[in-house]
RNA sequence: GGACAGAUGGCAGAGUGGUUGAAUGCACCGGUCUUGAAAACCGGCAAGGGUGCAAGCCCUUCCAGGGUUCGAAUCCCUGUCUGUCCGCCA
């Protein structure tokens, strides 16, 4: 399905002043993403856009003196007859240049789009998720085999993924009784913990957005397959760090205004064109999930800082409910497009004696805010500068439901007990079991 | 969905074809005054880019994209957004 474009092409991407002085760190950066020499390409892009450039602006400032001079001609009732057929001569080699202009900033603006973040120097290298380094862990995992997570719910009556597939398809799930307002306590319990102990604002967004917001957060143009169009305007957010992030976009804020942190619980949708047959069965994999999220909007000195805070707050909601999960920090080939670094938290499902990702906190950097032009001004100060984002899962509630069931889960009847804070979201319910 | 009206600098708000990058006010910065502050007064104050050792010079930008013209904030077309009214609707 095509999706009507919003983008317009002044987007600012890669700092070109950087690569053009910086050129073999530049490099050296993309390389570690596993991508050849870039900045060789984009320089000399950059190099024929300026020689353009500087050829039009003569003709420009040619037309626009012999143009004034018309005016001056006019308003003295004078013949200016002769020299406006000059300025019409000038105009065909000015069409042309522009239209090279148009041309070549375009490529060079597409090919910088499609280049991800230069990561900081501290992240490790490594090909893939095998090579992420573990920061710490937290809680002691059960070593008891226990049913997986769709076992547990389905043998109580109250995880259907039959009945969905019916009506949606694979990777879909119905959830009943004690189970659906489990997962709604989750949320709950975890909004509550990021607004009431964590200072961050509680927000309810959009969940259709259009490509330029996608633009912004780096979903777009490279993943496109990743996401779900909606109409011939809109895609369905693949995560609600698309609203979060994009409230700063086009902006510029007062400095001593930051750091904006916000909250909100969503359904998140993705199509998972690259994950067939990857974790079929049960709710891990879905298109559509639910995740609370954390976006943080920071000055750049305080991003680094932040990427910790943000962290611990996602630790916390793990701490809390006392799931045991371990913290890594995400290898070089195991990072986002648009992240500088990244934290994993991984949570330990007994069910498949592994651990598994529950939450994912990236320091962007300025990455983002190049892209949806979001700035802030230090107060008294001119320049603008761009702000630094982060976001932060906290947590994926599906799989923070899984891990639940599996941790929770009580082998002599097949129930699971409900975790002591969600008590009082669930009507003071002790324990869930078969209907 | 239909009808109309808008979109201009950090904000508010003039400007309908010719030195208008844009009056004015607010905000902001510097100064005078004051023991200090406020007020008042004076001055400054858009961004991005090209070029140059530099001072500077130049280009682009008045929602976006196309067009008319020697010349566009101003005229035309398309799109987006906002407001108002009508219809429909949870």
């Amino acid at each position: 399905m095509s999706v009507k474009t919003h983008n317009k092409v002044k987007k600012k991407m890669h700092d070109l002043k950087f690569i053009r002085e910086n050129p073999s760190t530049f490099d050296d950066a993309m390389a570690r993403r596993g991508l050849g020499s870039q900045s060789a390409d984009i320089l000399r892009m950059d190099e024929s856009r300026r020689a353009i450039q500087t050829e039009l602006q003569a003709l420009q400032q040619e037309r626009n003196e012999t143009s004034k001079q018309i005016g001056v001609i006019k308003s003295q009732g004078g013949d200016a007859q002769e020299i406006m057929d000059a300025v019409s001569k000038i105009k065909g080699r000015m069409g042309e240049l522009e239209e090279e202009e148009r041309t070549i900033a375009s490529a060079l603006n597409q090919h910088l789009a499609g280049l991800p973040n230069i990561m900081f120097d501290d992240v490790p290298n490594g090909a893939d998720e095998g090579e992420n380094v573990e920061l710490h862990k937290w809680g002691t995992p059960k070593q008891d085999q226990v049913p997986e997570h769709f076992e547990i719910g389905e043998a109580l009556g109250l995880m259907d993924f039959d009945t969905a597939a019916k009506m949606s398809g694979a990777r879909f799930v119905i959830l009943k009784g004690a189970l659906a307002r489990l997962e709604r306590a989750l949320a709950q319990f975890f909004l509550d913990t990021h607004t009431g102990d964590h200072d961050y604002t509680e927000v309810n967004p959009p969940l259709l957005v259009r490509d330029n917001a996608l633009f912004g957060t780096s979903q777009l143009p490279k993943f496109a397959e990743d996401l779900f169009p909606a109409g011939d305007a809109h895609y369905l957010i693949p995560t609600s760090e698309v609203p979060l992030t994009n409230m700063v976009a086009e902006q510029i804020v007062d400095m001593e205004e930051l750091p904006y942190r916000y909250t909100a619980f969503t359904p998140c949708f993705r199509s998972e064109a690259g994950s067939a047959g990857r974790d079929t069965r049960g709710m891990i994999r879905q298109h559509q999930f639910y995740k609370v999220e954390m976006v943080s909007i920071t000055k750049p000195e305080d991003s680094e800082a932040e990427h910790e805070r943000m962290r611990e707050c996602a630790e916390t909601i793990l701490k809390e409910l006392d799931l045991p999960f371990k913290t890594v920090t995400l290898c070089s080939g195991d990072t986002g497009f648009g992240a500088k670094k990244t934290y994993d938290l991984e949570v330990w499902l007994p069910g498949q004696q592994r651990y598994r990702e529950i939450s994912s906190c990236s320091n962007c950097g300025d990455f983002q805010a190049r892209r949806m032009n979001a700035r802030t001004r230090p107060k008294g100060e001119k320049q603008t500068q761009f702000v630094h984002t982060l976001n932060g899962s906290g947590v994926a509630v599906g799989r923070a439901l899984i891990a639940v069931l599996e941790n929770y889960y009580d082998p002599t009847d097949g129930g699971v007990y409900v975790p002591e804070v969600l008590k009082p979201y669930m009507g003071g319910l002790e324990k869930i079991t078969k209907v």
